[in-house]
DNA sequence: GTCTATACGGCGATAGAC
DNA sequence: GTCTATCGCCGTATAGAC
């Protein structure tokens, strides 16, 4: 799932850049999208990020000028990571479990609000977030069609798009809320939900269903 | 909608604090909320509010000790007028319809990523913020209650409070998603909610419905 | 291609003078 | 109430060693 082309954030200064496929560049992402996850964007330093990488500070300049560069990166090989794992996940004969999982993801909401934060006001980063919003919707908007003649939507005639981006919109914002301590309809409205899901694709496959956490 | 207690998230050292009654104070609290709608949260500093408020950085601090009492102002503020606002548009005999209407407010979104953003890892403001989702909701679903027996909500049997959050998750997320240029199924979403909205809700009142912008 | 050392102006925050 | 001086950390840039 890698992308083919470079589109840094940097200014074009003639200064030189590590390769793209160093080791400690792979280390430095990494541990980037750790101390990202969790204390948030803002303690996102080249210090900090250097010190958790066992380098110095001037070598993770090295390989991103700016730290633009640095988050860009990291939104990448998530956005890549999650790409994969919905072509995984949604090719079982429960797609729209899979994508309520998905969006009911706890870490997956952290990091999106996150890099929501950061690409606010930052064009490179908000084209990369639209872009990859689009890239994972789009999969699981695949998947969803390959399956849709057999599902019993019975509910309404709401064409599989917008029932993949009600899930989704539900999902998230019932983790995002209950972050911040925001609970008040949210049982009703999952409860809700599930009693669709199951009736639309009763649970023919595996028990265990809506983990509230994976990678 | 004021308070009566104040909460502060600077730490207890003995320094002066400006009257919170101060005009001037009111002054930052105004501008210091513009800076952040229009730049972003990480673009609030006190020499910006300052040069905003025509003071010095100084008196910004004389008045807020930390950046985050600042915020917490400019949250308290926001999150006050929301709640009188509720109060008043729910009052009307289409309930349902207010609260898409304001779910689907654009500048109450992106605030609400700010925030969102600022709160994530500093504890005062991700109290604030959290008590203030309620303190919405709670307004909103009482207006709600109590047209409940009247309304003819036959699709399921979703409580009010669930239907609250389903509105608000679907408004909110359709906008957060159509900031970063995320579109896919919004209209489909959206088409099968104002179908419900004005199955439910017949609209008796007026005839210019779903605003894209309000206060 | 990798990596280090150093410098600069802007930042939040503190202490204290007027 | 108002404003200044100061401190340590930050992103960024540059010059150069291996």
């Amino acid at each position: 799932m890698s992308r083919g082309f470079a589109e840094e954030a940097s200014s074009a200064t003639g200064r030189r850049i590590g390769s793209p496929t160093s080791k400690t560049r792979a280390v430095i992402v990494e541990r980037a999208e750790q101390l990202m996850i969790e204390d948030g964007y803002a303690s996102v330093t080249y210090r900090s990020v250097a010190a958790r990488s066992n380098v110095t500070a001037g070598l993770v300049q090295y390989y991103f000028p700016s730290l633009d560069d640095l988050f860009l990166a990291v939104l990448r090989r998530g956005t890549d990571r999650i790409v994969d794992e919905v072509r995984r996940l949604s090719n079982t004969d429960a797609p729209l479990h899979a994508i309520w999982d998905y969006a009911s993801d706890r870490r997956g909401a952290a990091l999106i609000v996150e890099f929501m934060a950061v690409a606010n006001h930052r064009k490179a980063i908000w084209d990369e977030l639209g872009a990859g919003g689009e890239r994972v919707r789009q999969a699981q908007l695949e998947a969803l069609a390959d399956r849709w003649p057999q599902l019993t939507v019975t509910d309404q005639d709401v064409p599989p798009a917008g029932l993949l981006f009600a899930l989704t919109a539900l999902g998230r914002m019932a983790r995002l809320e209950e972050t911040f301590g925001t609970h008040t309809g949210h049982d009703e409205a999952i409860a809700a939900v599930q009693r669709l899901l199951d009736a639309v694709e009763p649970s023919t496959t595996t028990a265990d269903r809506h983990p509230k956490d994976h990678t």
